[in-house]
DNA sequence: AGGTTTTTCCAAAACGTTTTGGAAACTAAA
DNA sequence: TTTAGTTTCCAAAACGTTTTGGAAAAACCT
């Protein structure tokens, strides 16, 4: 089936059909119906290869896959996995083409990009790993590409994304953290370069401001990698330096792995002498005991929003979506009596 | 730049110019290499829309990704994504559109392959998570669907594929558990319904007989189900009853995750009281300490070749591709004395 | 009634390829 | 030299859409 046998079908022009489809002013409401009602009918779906042609437009959705820092771990990778699943329904009810493409290092990453634009000619992209400023955003806009972010900058642009809500979480945390009477929290944050480890950061401060918490510094700590060891390490020293502490934040599985390590050798027990929640942690929790305490976000839905953000219209005033974080209790937090 | 263009710089005609990177016989090879240093020149690529709309082909690979069973869980859909990196590789170079797609149940799974047929039009497919007797094969062949399968089936059709070595990669484990003396060793598997699974308990027996050991059945167990907890109390239970062990091999990240939170429990050191060694397990290892020693494959590779096979010719005598095990040496395998 | 605007439709061109069915130019055979 | 065959090229049609630039019909004003 195709328009032109829909067409005859219908007794109307080629054009009338596409135009009807297209959902133009220019064709009357009732013939747009019969249109619509002889198209299901007939199982029409326009050919996408002849539809692009026509329009002069690809179609096609860009994403590039970054291997290099937090992402050449297999763990994270695994997160990821969620965030395009979640995109890939939306894409293919919307029959748009996916275009997937690997960086192996910073470098790649930038060209990926721009052989997405200047050679593969995607002109839709969801631009992702974001830094705190990046230059990215302005090689789309220049390029007049249609792109949804996946994380937030601190630049003043204005660009449509979606995002966990990294300060919000923390709140989150805190606050069940508090309620349990737990004062004395340590955060153990990854390198605050990426922007969503120093919003969770600005979370941690904030809360503590606002409850009239004096900020103790030795309770926050970053540690650069993702050596579960070298988190250990760190997280031991800081325990031993700082005995009053009730309770542990993790904003990464490998800390977590780190911090359950350390409590075992300093013979603390996790959800009596010492608390532990982690964001995340799925992986972390399929192997201690026992099972940690996490908050998460609907990370499949993320990439739908994603991809709705992409295809509504643009001049909707709502161009972001912030995803909900939800605390998953396990047996890792106690209550200070 | 398009074939007009570049038709005009060389003055020849577009037909020319077409059958000529088309590689036909009716052009000369003088003029053919003339072509073809032009279109470097101009960089010049045939708009795949319009290719495939004159071609009547659709060029586009579909992919089913199930999101159940043994792919529900955030551990395997890590190496899954191993495999799509390296088919991705491939695809673009290839200039194939890329067509992903979700099944949340078996009865999706099969729905989605026959719309990716007969609604999305694609004209390859790789094939995966072959059961011991697939009916979709037959479906792919009598729609003349060019396809690759990821597994094997125990069916005599004849199709091209690519493989874990399974039945290898077990005998390998067990060499090299041997020569560090171990005798009795245990083997937690998954459930047989999956082909590679049967497999490695294929290669587990053989190797048994092979060095005439008595094959004690308690030493066998497959667990059914991805709960690592329900693979730690499976585990634990085995070890209680089979105090002479000195070797445990998990078929599954699930199951070496379980292995080490039922051996922490029990108090048993690994890599020195008790061997553990595991299929993969590089999530697990990423934030299990000691570090898991591991039998892997190239997964990347695995998927390149995959394309491979897809794209070469079909009267190619060689249609399929076994990887080779490799064991990852870490600090969980100990000498018996 | 006549004029103007709005609504509803359509013919034809365009998008950038591949493929078909020759035709010209050369080569080999007689 | 003629004929038959081979090599090398090309014009035109086809693929299935979208878009442009009207035109006819209907509705609305004076």
């Amino acid at each position: 089936m195709n328009i032109k046998k829909l067409a005859k079908k219908l007794g109307l022009s080629i054009t009338t059909v596409s135009r009807g489809l297209g959902g133009y002013s220019d064709v009357s409401e009732s013939t747009r119906e019969r249109i619509i009602r002889f198209a299901n009918k007939y199982n029409y779906s326009p050919n996408p290869n002849a539809s692009n042609l026509a329009s002069r437009k690809t179609n096609t959705l860009g994403f590039v896959i970054p291997l290099y820092g937090l992402n050449s771990n297999r763990l994270n990778q695994a997160s990821f996995f969620e965030f395009i699943s979640g995109m890939s329904e939306k894409i293919n009810s919307e029959k748009i083409q996916f275009l997937m493409t690997f960086a192996n290092t910073i470098a790649e990453e930038k060209e990926a990009y721009k052989r997405l634009i200047d050679v593969q000619k995607v002109d839709k992209i969801i631009l992702h790993n974001l830094q705190k400023n990046d230059s990215r955003i302005k090689l789309l806009q220049d390029n007049n590409i249609n792109f949804v972010g996946w994380g937030r900058t601190q630049g003043k642009i204005n660009y449509p994304w979606v995002d966990l809500d990294n300060e919000g979480s923390v709140d989150l945390i805190m606050h069940y953290l508090f309620e349990k009477n737990h004062r004395k929290i340590a955060f153990i944050n990854v390198n605050e370069k990426y922007n969503f480890a120093f919003q969770r950061k600005l979370g941690y401060i904030k809360f503590l401001k606002q409850k009239k918490i004096k900020i103790n510094k030795n309770y926050y700590v970053t540690v650069d990698g993702e050596d579960p060891e070298l988190n250990s390490a760190e997280i031991k020293k800081l325990i031993e330096k700082n005995s009053k502490l009730t309770a542990i934040i993790c904003s990464s599985e490998y800390s977590a792995a780190g911090a359950i390590k350390a409590l075992n050798e300093l013979n603390l027990k996790i959800g009596k002498d010492i608390s532990l929640i982690t964001f995340d942690g799925s992986v972390v929790n399929s192997i201690s005991s026992p099972s940690i305490t996490a908050v998460t976000h609907d990370r499949k839905q993320l990439g739908q929003k994603a991809i709705e953000l992409l295809t509504t219209n643009k001049r909707s005033k709502i161009n972001n979506y912030l995803a909900k974080p939800k605390i998953i209790e396990r047996g890792s937090v106690h209550k200070v009596i």
